[in-house]
DNA sequence: AAAAATCTGTTGCATATACAACATTTTGAT
DNA sequence: ATCAAAATGTTGTATATGCAACAGATTTTT
């Protein structure tokens, strides 16, 4: 199983295995709902996604939880990524739906490799736009969590949702129930706020359809330059 | 100049000319509180501050502020890593004390050398480092903001940068003020929860001097792999 | 098909928070 | 040294939020 826009984009083929030896990489299913790993378990794997849906839960110490990170195809998770020195609060990586995930060893793929094999170059490149992408969600994540109000956060949410699916309309990718520990609120509480921008028709909700009467965010213009 | 740690270690002083060419990359020198550069206005340069103090900074429309980032000599911007798409909000990198910062393109970086120069691959490297260490900045940020109530906040704050400070004791990076905006919380209800943290004793704070007596966090072990 | 579990939607209530306004202290500029 | 600006610290009040508890709808399991 080979993943063409991922970590292993541009290596040959023939390559593959002899990287998988190299970089202690390997490939592992998960079915839904199973626990992938708990944080401070384990070492310097970072976990690429290569098929499913994948969440990373916070459980604090009162039972509360937050959703830290809601992770699709393309998206890498791992310890040494988000190291959060935490001693009260349980950190696990959860498998939404059944899983197939990539491991490397970020160890290996961060030093600099004394026999300069010729494709080290070639994953590093690849490892350093996954990591930007995950910097970028982790920004936007920021950007919604950074609002006051529950109502903002919401706005903001909805928003960002329907700029990603290029439209008005779009689909929840979890209950209302997570929607709350994602947005760090209760849920109850947001309820509230959801049924009054119904009725000042920001928004219409219909199960987990949602649509915007907002304008969405506009993209900023993507300018190319060459090296 | 030549931040040994950054962005260009492990290249030879020879090459580093050649690179800042290649890679459009050259140095500024900023006075305390200028505008570095506003998010939409600039196309897919990043920053590396090697010396000097920036802060990430978002105005909403109705004039209130967010610290979005705190950033040292080491750490990295740029729109390219944080692009949020939000045309109601203006985002601008901000001096708070004389800088001095690298730019190199970003997407110099992360196009494939057609040319495969031999320091592409070090640069390349080291950009991984750099970028893998804004991603743990964020998740901590995220940390902070995704405990419910201004108390926690306080105290997830306090704990962390008692955690990076390798003490009890240790100075605020920035005022009262400017931390509820990093806070993201009112600064008057902040000052009453800071009130009850001392009433408390969990903490005691003159002016930016804070001291924390609950125990901070314990960082997780480093293990060491190789490739 | 029945039962269990989860999710949705709502409400009352206590509390936390935002907002506004103010006096005082500290900092920075001239 | 003087003045202006910013930061600190406080309080009252309206509102938003968290919490608890509940009923009905929906989904999943058996």
């Amino acid at each position: 199983m080979y993943l063409s826009t991922g970590i292993f984009q541009d290596i040959a083929e023939e390559n593959f295995q002899k990287m998988m030896t190299c970089f202690h990489s390997r490939q592992k299913h998960y079915p839904a709902n199973e626990i992938i790993t708990t944080y401070g378990s384990q070492g310097s794997r970072i976990g690429i996604i290569l098929e499913g849906e994948i969440m990373v839960i916070r459980t604090h110490y009162d039972g509360r939880q937050t959703i830290l990170e809601h992770l699709e195809p393309g998206d890498i998770f791992g310890e040494t990524l988000s190291v959060i020195p935490n001693s009260i609060s349980l950190i696990q990586v959860i498998s939404v739906r059944p899983c197939l995930v990539q491991y490397i060893d970020y160890q290996c793929l961060i030093r600099r490799c004394s026999k300069a094999c010729p494709w080290h170059s070639a994953l590093v490149n690849n490892a350093l736009r996954l990591i930007s992408q995950k910097a970028v969600h982790l920004g936007e994540r920021l950007e919604v969590l950074s609002q006051r109000t529950t109502r903002e956060k919401l706005i903001c949410y909805f928003s960002l949702a329907s700029f990603h699916s290029h439209s008005d309309t779009f689909l929840l990718p979890f209950s209302l129930s997570t929607l709350a520990d994602y947005l760090c609120v209760d849920r109850s509480a947001m309820m509230r706020e959801i049924r009054k921008l119904k009725d000042d028709h920001l928004i219409s909700i219909v199960r987990r359809q949602v649509t915007v009467f907002f304008d969405r965010s506009t993209p900023s213009d993507v300018r190319e330059t060459h090296c």
